[in-house]
DNA sequence: ATTTTTGTTCTACAGTTGTAGTATATAAAC
DNA sequence: GTTTATATACTACAACTGTAGAACAAAAAT
């Protein structure tokens, strides 16, 4: 669960954010009209974000002809669970009082802190 | 509380790291010195890191002669809860109960987690 | 078969980040 | 007062990021 993956960029995880949330195999029109909603993008700017992906091992292009399958190679999970340490670590220096504190302050409602406090329990 | 404050890179923030740390006013030296620890740099790449603070509206640099004193006008505090949510949203897609499962996935100890969850009980 | 469309790769370019050498101004030492 | 040390500013440059036009190849249409 610690795999120490880098942080992406932001427009290459609005991609991963497209890829996680679709069935394999995936092509690029179906990437392309589930980030549509959010964020509008040329075609050859979102096969760029896929290459440079694919280069730093989140992204699998399988080309069958002209057309390629874009496999997602790190899942949601473990880069949320890597993310999540890092952010810990960077931007509260450890400090996991800092982090409650922060958590707090941080704008999330009263029910969102409930639920992550009760979900913390399991 | 909210102040959507811009995530800073990686060297900014060790510097504004420093700088939080530290007693004002302070003199370029001393942030030298606490960075020394953790990060090795040229006394010119410190220059230019806070001088891109200024530039961001991180560090207001108060001149007095030939030497300077930087000041933060960002808390740490502030920024902490500013980059809590943007994390939440950004890497978790707002979803509190995929940023539990991220912690519980993230490496932090079992002592960490239930700390946090007392924390929150505030 | 030729034209048109379409999916992908190449090339490009400006802005950001990490890092630091060179120049400049000024204070301290002699 | 001239040399020397210092603090800061200016310049530089490669790698990374955001974005996309131009070129190319292959499939579809005519």
């Amino acid at each position: 669960m610690e795999k120490e993956l880098r942080r992406l960029p932001d427009s290459e995880l609005e991609v991963m954010q497209a890829l996680w949330e679709l069935e394999e195999p995936i092509c690029r029109a179906a990437v392309e009209e589930k980030l549509a909603d959010r964020k509008s993008m040329a075609v050859t700017t979102l096969l760029t974000l896929l290459t440079r992906l694919a280069d730093k091992g989140f992204v699998r292009i399988e080309k069958d002809g002209r057309r390629s399958r874009y496999v997602p190679l790190v899942t949601r999970k473990d880069y949320q669970a890597a993310q999540s340490r890092r952010f810990v670590q960077q931007v509260c220096g450890g400090s996991i009082s800092a982090f409650a504190s922060a958590l707090c302050d941080s704008g999330l409602s009263r029910e969102d802190l409930d639920e992550l406090r009760r979900l913390l329990e399991e």
